[in-house]
DNA sequence: ACGAATATTCGATATTTTCGAATTTGTTCA
DNA sequence: TGAACAAATTCGAAAATATCGAATATTCGT
């Protein structure tokens, strides 16, 4: 089946549930919230059809509408489904612990993470004491090729599936330190797997330090990887060393209890 | 318009939409997952109804099937709009340092919850230091009438509005030292708002104690509550007031955070 | 109280969903 | 290896339901 466009597509996907998760999407987008207008021009719908999709969105609170602008957003049970969701990653129970006290010892922000879709998803976080807060948040997606936790999980992968990630996403510079060609995170990749941890240095953005290192599932896979960031300033020399150690150590014990309960 | 349970209901829902949402919210129950079969039967639609909603939901990540199983389950995407809305509550920014200090003076447990149709839904925990996990998580709802968090949100309610939430939800006893009647719950909720916090005393769980407090937003309206949860045989005499204090504390400073950033 | 801007309802049309039956895929056990 | 079963998936006819633009109602600002 070929639509106007001329691609193809399944055809048996349902026209109205898919319009009410585009919505939900474009909702997401923008989180100040949208007018019904807004939303029916963003889509490209007439706002009569938008208007009963929506509806049906708000009565199941999966969208809110404000009763002072009429502004729609995303709603309250999204944020109830997306708990049940992380909960049931069971990485999570056993990593939360080995995340805290790496935060006490070191004072810096904590991050888990996985691939999902030639991307990596941060799955937790423990912020750093400081104010500071980095451009990460659970639930976000960055670049697998500039990040600590995206290299280790890059590297733990054969190469015709990093080949495949790089041919989907590109590799965007997000600053100059940024990898950006093939051979280069080729041989980056192959430091990392030897090393048994990723450096991220200013790649992501600069001033910002990052280690990573492979966390294990049962089967001995690299599904998950942990990172600790924080500025140039507080990790370089003998503290990085440590930061590094002690990276890794957690991992290995995130995969241990991983491990224990099958 | 009326339906054949004799219910009133709005006519402008969107019947794909609806069952399309009837779908997750099933799946959400069941944390381990579904056949198609399984959803078919319990929602009592034609296996090959469910089946165009359902693959239009796994398209978009809404649901993720199992390649071992077949078996359907909340997916991805869900974790990543839930993340979202999370994130547009701009109380947490506020409320997680100051609940780390807690959870740090006395290793109990910390959470940060607010009113949500007549229960108390919670947005934020931090579990204590031990291995011992109470019955609460993030997404989790509870009763209003038995928790620490749901006495100080309704006691800073009207007695119209309690009366309402009592209606909506009854008093159900968890345990024998909840309280079921109302006449004893409005003088219970004259004492939390004469003092300032609530005591749950084993109301929600046997052996289970916790103290509770207002948040106020910029106008003074308490639309949060945070609260530190512990063991009996942790959290009495001296340590007790000492946590009382320390959580009203807590949460005048959060509430002093907000009025701040306006 | 008026006008402008927005949300909501209406109703005819036909596209799309729906449903049960038929088919395919996958798994278990001989 | 293959037969029998159980599950998911596809098919196609029938019509119910979503869609659309126009009409109406509501809200807001001045």
């Amino acid at each position: 089946m070929v639509n106007k466009n001329g691609k193809t597509e399944k055809s048996s996907r349902i026209q109205s549930v898919e319009r009410a998760l585009i919505i939900l999407d474009v909702l997401a987008s923008k989180s100040e919230g949208m007018s019904l207008a807004q939303i029916s021009e963003e889509i490209g719908l007439p706002k009569s059809t938008v208007h009963g999709l929506i509806t049906t969105l708000r009565d199941y609170d999966y969208v809110s509408q404000s009763n002072e602008t009429g502004n729609y957003k995303l709603g309250i049970h999204l944020f109830e489904l997306g708990s049940k969701v992380q909960r049931a990653f069971n990485i999570r129970d056993a990593a939360m612990p080995v995340m805290k006290k790496l935060n006490k010892q070191f004072g810096e922000t904590v991050h888990l993470g996985a691939e999902d879709n030639g991307e990596v998803l941060y799955l937790e976080k423990i912020a750093a004491d400081s104010i500071f807060s980095i451009m990460s948040d659970v639930g976000i997606r960055l670049p697998m090729h500039c990040s600590g936790l995206g290299k280790v999980l890059l590297a733990n992968k054969s190469e015709a599936e990093v080949k495949r990630v790089i041919s989907q996403r590109g590799l965007p510079a997000l600053t100059k330190r940024t990898i950006t060609t093939q051979a280069k995170l080729k041989e980056e990749l192959q430091r990392v797997k030897k090393r048994g941890y990723a450096l991220d240095d200013g790649e992501i953005m600069e001033g910002l330090r990052c280690v990573g290192a492979p966390v294990r599932d049962e089967s001995g896979k690299v599904l998950y990887a942990i990172s600790v960031s924080g500025l140039v300033k507080d990790m370089y020399g003998k503290r990085l060393d440590e930061v590094i150690n002690a990276t890794i150590q957690a991992a290995d014990e995130i995969s241990i209890a991983l491990k224990k309960r099958g």
